[in-house]
RNA sequence: GGGGUCGUAGUUAAGUCGGUUAUAACGCCGGCCUGUCACGCCGGAGGCCGUGGGUUCGAGUCCCAUCGACCCCGCCA
């Protein structure tokens, strides 16, 4: 067997060489995606992480290499020197990026064999997840995943580069931290060499980059790993990735610009693709209203239209009592009813019950009036009021959903407006539709926890003119908060934060803390402020979500190399795993 | 914590009302083939029907439990 490889060094990808390359000599090395054994003639399409290009095995061009090419199988590593040719027209594979060309094969090592895979990797069968991830390094050569962790790069670099480029610097923060009461449940690691107590890894760095600007480094950012234990979702892992930056003398209006020029510069570099900026903005009140929730898909409209003074008036009992005990009416207007059947709405009702409403009352608008399941309870003078405020002509149809709980109300039609926009088309998928949201609450109240907890997060700035409300209205009180939504999917968060420690210490009393445990938590944290802390503020992306949203796809796990499951398993390391008594000896810990 | 979908050759799926030897495609193995590109043609091997229990003369199919993957609600400051 000829060895010549061994001496030989790689020239090219398979997947770069083209027309222009034609006649070169080459060496490639890559895995065999295909062949085509013609006996004569041998065809492999070879692969690397560029793409493929055919290989063609001759007697004539390579006699060593042809008698030699019978005995490969999909995914041997092969090293190949040939000769690019230009293939003749009536050959041009036009679907395949190197079709025009080909490469004559004059010697071939094989530099390792291959088990059988336990799927093919052609990128066309769809194999269950279960296996993709126990062999995930069989599943990260498959082209459309390895162009996802490819872009992914290719962010963070622009990432990088941009906020270098406007004065931020990159500082770590510690993975050893500790427990903060309040937000997600930690994973916590033991301390051998203190008995019994824990350390947390970070939800975010919240606070060290906080320091940070009470240090003075004025701008900071990191991309960094992130944890948290809590229930996992399609677009959730346990650990995931922050693009984390905090700034120093800002207001909200320069991190909005900072961001809408990253953004901009990310699309433009990544995938050439030109943002518009700066970006709408919608208040958390006025989105909640308008879309039903607060991180909206705004590339549709199918806007949802506030009917709780006209229906609240109706005989209709589930409306009238909806606005006696504080509720509300809500309906979106579709203008081309007919696309509904009876049985369509009857379905409807599984879409919202989730979110905790009993159902979905409709009519249908005609020349001569409403019919339908709720018409009856409406005079005409209730219709036309309703037809002002929906816009609703002859044809269309109405969707009410009502219920004593307002957020309910919100909740279940923004979910049924986002189905109703899939449903019908209206979502085109190639649109960017950025969104600022601010203005959020600064606390809710939490029946589980019996007292309201911080939207955001404590150290989130309250709008200075609502300080008053703190002790009498907490609820409504607006944080110096805003999000940053793209498509429907809430991309990054921040605030300006609280720089006061009077104003710090409002706030955890509000939250209901003991004095105690704020000082055994944020003791340091109080302190620090107390030493020239300058006005700062910050924001966190999900790179996950965002090159999600970039790629086009529907799972997070499909833009990490590494993902876990549901259940936040390792199928291919099976992680977590037990540890021997040894291990447990030494951290002080018992299982139970 | 709650609700849902799924689990049958290596893979993806079909499997009727509970009834003979569990099908197909792809993949795999062998043979033929000098212009294929999802090559083609001929032949072949391959099954703990997720696991455990139950009902039944008889279970891939019905019932219960359990494991796993996925989706949603809660949760995720």
């Amino acid at each position: 067997m000829s060895e010549f490889i061994t001496e030989a060094k790689r020239t090219h990808y398979c997947g770069s060489l083209n027309a222009e390359d034609a006649h070169k000599q080459v060496v490639l090395m890559g895995w065999v995606h295909r062949r085509r054994d013609l006996g004569g003639l041998i065809f492999v399409d070879l692969r690397d992480r560029e793409g493929t290009v055919q290989i063609v095995f001759d007697p004539e061009g390579g006699p060593r290499a042809h008698a030699l090419a019978h005995s490969i199988r999909n995914e041997f590593v092969l090293a190949i020197k040939g000769r690019v040719n230009l293939r003749p027209a009536e050959m041009v594979n036009a679907s395949l990026k190197t079709g025009e060309i080909e490469i004559i094969a004059e010697e071939m090592e094989i530099l390792n064999e291959a088990n059988t895979p336990p799927f093919v990797l052609d990128g066309e069968t769809d194999v269950s997840e279960n296996l993709l991830l126990k062999y995930r390094y069989l599943d990260l050569r498959r082209r459309k995943i390895q162009k996802n962790i490819m872009l992914r790069s290719k962010v963070t670099a622009e990432t990088r580069s941009y906020l270098e480029k406007e004065g931020f610097i990159d500082i770590e923060t510690p993975f050893l931290a500790k427990s903060t009461p309040e937000g997600a449940r930690d994973y916590l690691v033991p301390s051998r060499v203190n008995p019994g107590t824990f350390y947390a890894l970070p939800q975010s760095p919240q606070i060290f980059k906080q320091l940070l600007m009470v240090s003075g480094f004025d701008r900071y950012y990191q991309i960094v790993k992130c944890f948290r234990d809590e229930d996992l979702r399609a677009d959730r892992q346990p650990e995931f990735t922050q693009i984390d930056m905090e700034l120093s003398f800002i207001s909200e209006d320069d991190i909005i610009g900072i961001i809408e020029g990253m953004m901009a510069h990310i699309f433009d570099a990544c995938l050439d693709r030109k943002v518009q900026t700066p970006f709408p903005r919608l208040t958390y009140r006025e989105a909640i209203n308008r879309y039903g929730r607060d991180n909206p898909d705004r590339r549709f409209a199918l806007e949802i239209a506030d009917l709780t003074d006209i229906a609240g008036q109706s005989d209709f009992r589930v409306f009238s009592e909806a606005a006696q005990k504080g509720g509300s009416i809500k309906a979106i207007t579709i203008e081309d009813g007919k696309a509904f059947s009876r049985k369509d709405l009857d379905g409807l009702g599984e879409i919202v019950s989730p979110y905790g409403a009993k159902g979905v009352a409709w009519v249908r608008v005609g020349e001569e009036g409403w019919s339908g399941s709720v018409s009856k309870f409406f005079n005409n003078e209730a219709i036309n009021q309703v037809h002002e405020k929906t816009g609703a002509r002859p044809g269309a149809l109405i969707l009410f959903v009502a219920d004593t709980s307002p957020a309910v109300v919100s909740a279940s039609l923004g979910a049924l407006r986002l189905y109703l926009g899939n449903r019908m088309g209206l979502i085109d998928s190639d649109k960017l539709s950025f969104t600022w949201i601010t203005e959020f609450p600064m606390f809710e109240y939490s029946e589980t926890e019996g007292r309201y907890m911080a939207t955001h997060h404590p150290f989130t700035s309250p709008v200075l003119e609502d300080l008053p409300m703190l002790e009498t209205d907490p609820g409504a009180v607006r944080a110096r908060a805003y999000d940053l939504v793209l498509n429907g999917s809430e991309i990054g968060g921040g605030s300006i934060r609280i720089h006061k420690s009077d104003v710090q210490s409002m706030i955890f009393k509000a939250l209901g803390l003991e004095k105690e445990e704020v000082r055994t938590k944020f003791g340091f944290f109080l302190d620090a402020l107390q030493y020239g802390t300058p006005p700062h503020g910050g924001i966190a992306f999900g790179l996950d979500r965002l090159i999600m949203i970039m790629a086009g796809a529907e799972s997070i796990r499909d833009v990490i190399a590494f993902p876990k499951t549901l259940k936040a398993t390792c199928l291919m390391s099976e992680a977590p795993s037990e540890v021997s008594t040894g291990q447990l000896d030494e951290l002080h810990l018992n299982i139970k």
